[in-house]
DNA sequence: GGATAACCTTGACACGTTTCAGCCCGGGCG
DNA sequence: CGCCCGGGCTGAAACGTGTCAAGGTTATCC
């Protein structure tokens, strides 16, 4: 273990009495190479210390071992466990991941998949802030494998995962609606979300299929999907007059659902008693909550695997490979905030 | 904008008329070059659509674009909104980072920090899993800059950033003294994390402080600071004799305090009017638990960009560089969990 | 014993940049 | 006029690795 300061497969071959290619050999194609020298370059390697440059096997393979993962927002727990998925994929497959957090910013976004394509990466796993995906397109074209995350795509010729939004709305209602409750409000927004509007699609077609009507659902927007708009969105539910105020609320985010039960709590309106309360992705804080919250809860970390996966065997197998949309199905964990069978009127 | 599978700075220069360095000084040394030429040089690339391979240059320069940041777990808010900190202050220099998540295993740590020093990294930002950094000293004789993060170092040759735990710890038990608390539980773990035992000697200072004494204070060491843990020691806490029962619970980490809070909570004790609750972060879901948790904020954020401005600052001027130590002072937020004086006896 | 095959190893080239010594050329100065 | 100077540009040499055709050495078989 040498201080020198940066030993190069050149010294290894030099050291252990053998030629460049035979090291490259050992690290690359270790069967074909004869037990004995493999043993000894090895034992060079490790008294050397020495380092494999990716820079330069990248530069010489054309493609490097990163990828890149652009998420729409850190702080949001859901993507963190997406993100913990893709990098246990992609940590057994010894790869590297650039992590990079779009904000819902379309330049930012840009700027990030600039420097990923600098970075030659092999794949951009990517949640894309708008849908003119343009720019993925010529990612693409560039030969970069690009996966769309919690996006279902619209074109067949690139692969995508996501959940079934419109299934989990329907599950959160249908549960709602079966524990005697007609008067439901929906909050979520913004509504530009794909997501949002898809979980709200569920909740309605729930509602027709017990033969109710839209009439029973009232639907309260929020500007943004954090906690301080679900409080907010609870005051505004909390406004209605009392014969038709909403005996049951469905959030399409855990955050907004925190919100909307610390707001009840703090007005003394109890959980699930007066007001039953699902949300929707079961973060962890979810089950912690004072009243434990119930909630669609999405494979998150299985997405972010799948998503890694499939991108690695685009890039082992890039002929054979045909594309393909994942869509997995949420589950619904009901928890106290909502275990209570309303009373028939 | 053509499809041609990958665009050198070759074809730049062919298209152009120029030779290969004067494209490399246009990107690199603009100054240089007449600017009719370099005009003529943007217009190509553009046309083109060139970007240049990092790769390429990382080999030939010796260092690239690219910073690792090694946390202990991607999914505790408090190291997500570090990282925030961190890749705002790289991506304004147009850095990459790569995101490893140790997990507090050793292990997972030793291998991320191989193929950091596979990808030539300019630095290393980490919160290493145990003080044995003996891996981190080899990072730096091989010229990779190293960066403790949340970790005071005890070495004045490597820069660190972290915030006075033993201040945060006394803060808070100050406060719960303050308002009253005689009977104090101290709830936190792993021992082994330098953490907890900080803050927990910041405790025992308010105590003595105050005329009191290491017999008012109970210590409940967790085996990992999770929510999960939290419910236990909270159950422990009330296995405990009424008369000798803790007032007062400060927790060494927000996950722990809001499973605290819950266990509390369905066990029927109110907060903070039977205990009173201060937490450790301020993590987002602090101020949005049921009952409002009091908590010592850390500047979480500036503690990742700090770190992040350390090494760029010390990568761009290597020579002029001097060591340093900074530390933060956290702040102690009072929210419900402890707003109640406790009637002296 | 010689031919053939099987197995290892070698050496040189390529990957896309940056860097640097040097060349060219026009202008200012003595 | 000869000289020097300096701005602009060129061309080639690295950087550290993977690849591959070709060479070398044994073992195998007739």
């Amino acid at each position: 273990m040498v201080a020198g300061p940066t030993v190069s497969i050149r010294d290894v071959a030099a050291q252990a009495g053998v030629s460049v290619g035979t090291v490259s050999n050992v690290l690359n194609r270790p069967d074909i190479v004869a037990a004995s020298t493999r043993s000894r370059v090895l034992a060079v390697i490790n008294e050397l210390g020495f380092v494999p440059n990716d820079a330069a096997r990248q530069l010489r393979r054309g493609r490097g071992r990163t990828l890149g993962l652009v998420v729409l927002d850190v702080a949001n727990p859901f993507f963190t466990d997406v993100a913990r998925g893709v990098e246990d994929a992609t940590g057994e497959a010894g790869m590297a991941v650039i992590f990079c957090n779009s904000d819902g910013d379309p330049g930012k976004e840009s700027r990030y998949l600039d420097l990923l394509e600098e970075q030659r990466v092999q794949g951009v796993l990517i949640t894309p802030v708008d849908d003119a995906n343009e720019r993925l397109v010529r990612l693409r074209e560039r030969g970069v494998l690009v996966i769309l995350l919690d996006r279902r795509s619209t074109r067949t010729d690139v692969c995508s995962v996501s959940v079934d939004d419109r299934l989990g709305g329907e599950l959160a209602v249908r549960h709602l609606v079966e524990a005697g409750h007609r008067q439901i409000a929906f909050v979520g927004g913004p509504w530009r979300l794909e997501q949002v509007r898809d979980r709200h699609q569920g909740a309605l077609h729930a509602l027709h299929e017990a033969g109710l009507s839209e009439q029973n659902m009232r639907r309260f927007e929020t500007a943004s999907p954090t906690v301080a708009a679900g409080r907010d969105a609870a005051s505004r539910i909390l406004g209605q007059p009392r014969s038709s105020r909403a005996t049951a609320v469905f959030c399409a985010n855990d955050l907004l659902a925190l919100g909307v039960l610390q707001e009840l709590t703090r007005q003394q309106v109890r959980v699930p008693q007066d007001i039953a309360l699902v949300g929707y992705d079961d973060i962890e804080f979810a089950a912690a909550a004072a009243v434990p919250l119930s909630s669609v809860r999405q494979p998150r970390q299985r997405l972010g695997r799948t998503a890694a996966q499939l991108m690695l065997e685009e890039a082992n197998d890039p002929e054979g490979h045909r594309h393909q949309q994942v869509v997995f199905e949420p589950e619904l964990v009901v928890r106290e905030s909502s275990r209570y069978a309303r009373p028939v009127d």
